[in-house]
DNA sequence: TTCCTTGCAAACGATTTGCATTGGA
DNA sequence: TCCAATGCAAATCGTTTGCAAGGAA
């Protein structure tokens, strides 16, 4: 599911946390200390994480079945966005009214994925583009996410 | 069937089969008639289809173990391309290279995924404004891939 | 003959779930 | 108290692999 949004600020991470939390308790879910350190440490790690890393990041302080279950109640209250890498292992980030709109940077060399954030006028170009080609097919758009693919700085030759 | 390609080329699906055997034979991997009959699939599927609809699409011909490894030798050879869809699950599509550059139109409905091509100009515009955003972050921009999420025609209200 | 390819079944790894326990409102 | 949340272990599912049989060069 897409959330649309429009911001032209950073959110801080305070208020990140006080969105999610509010986001949670309208669905009478609790925001408990595993979950705060799972959201905590997806804003420290930055870009779409693997399970793995966010074991680490939490210390196996939360469990593995824990984890899982975190990432698919999350999830399911839209509060992160969930893909796959190149070797169908999940990934998620949090989601893009919490982030902002943002494109992906994937190195073909480390496999690192970063965000980048169109400047309004090119996201307002692609927007566009975009809307046209699909609406042309009779598909009704409700997002476009891009991924760009090459070398990060770190391994260019 | 004629298939469409970015410049103005039309690739046959006798010119696909054709590139993909010399592609094989260049590597010194014959092109059997398993293999023969995936690609065959692939073209009539259109779009990136998973193991599951390969394997309806050969009626069961082809063996799970043997449909997999076909998969990753065309994938390992260039001939495929090879994705995730929401549920994780892998999904192949024949490379650029054979099909022409396009993108993807996903259904947040179905799950269907089907390709759209834009049109010269505003794939040029889109390569613009892509290229501009990522170089300024010092990445060496190799190529890119948008995902239009939406409704398809048949799952609108 | 020699090496590639196939087919079956067993193995794998990421993810999910059953169930009893814990803990917060 | 009561129900959500947790933790462990077992189960699931897509996918990969070992190994012996089949086939093309």
């Amino acid at each position: 599911m897409i959330i649309p949004m429009t911001f032209d600020q950073k959110i801080s991470r305070a208020d990140v946390d006080r969105r999610v939390e509010q986001r949670l308790s309208e669905r009478q879910v609790r925001y408990t200390a595993g979950r705060r350190w799972v959201v905590r440490s997806m804003l420290d790690l930055g870009g779409p994480v693997t399970i793995a890393q966010l074991l680490e990041a939490v210390g196996d302080a939360v469990p593995l079945s824990s984890l899982y279950r975190t990432m698919a109640l999350l999830d399911d209250a839209g509060i992160t966005h969930k893909t796959h890498d190149a070797g169908g292992v999940a990934r998620y980030e949090l989601a893009e009214w919490l982030l902002g709109h943002h494109h992906h940077l994937v190195c073909v060399e480390c496999g690192e994925v970063s965000d980048i954030e169109l400047a309004p006028g090119q996201e307002q170009g692609v927007d566009q583009i975009v809307d046209d080609a699909a609406t042309a097919e009779g598909f009704a758009v409700l997002g476009h996410r891009i991924d760009i693919e090459g070398r990060c700085r770190k391994c260019q030759p």
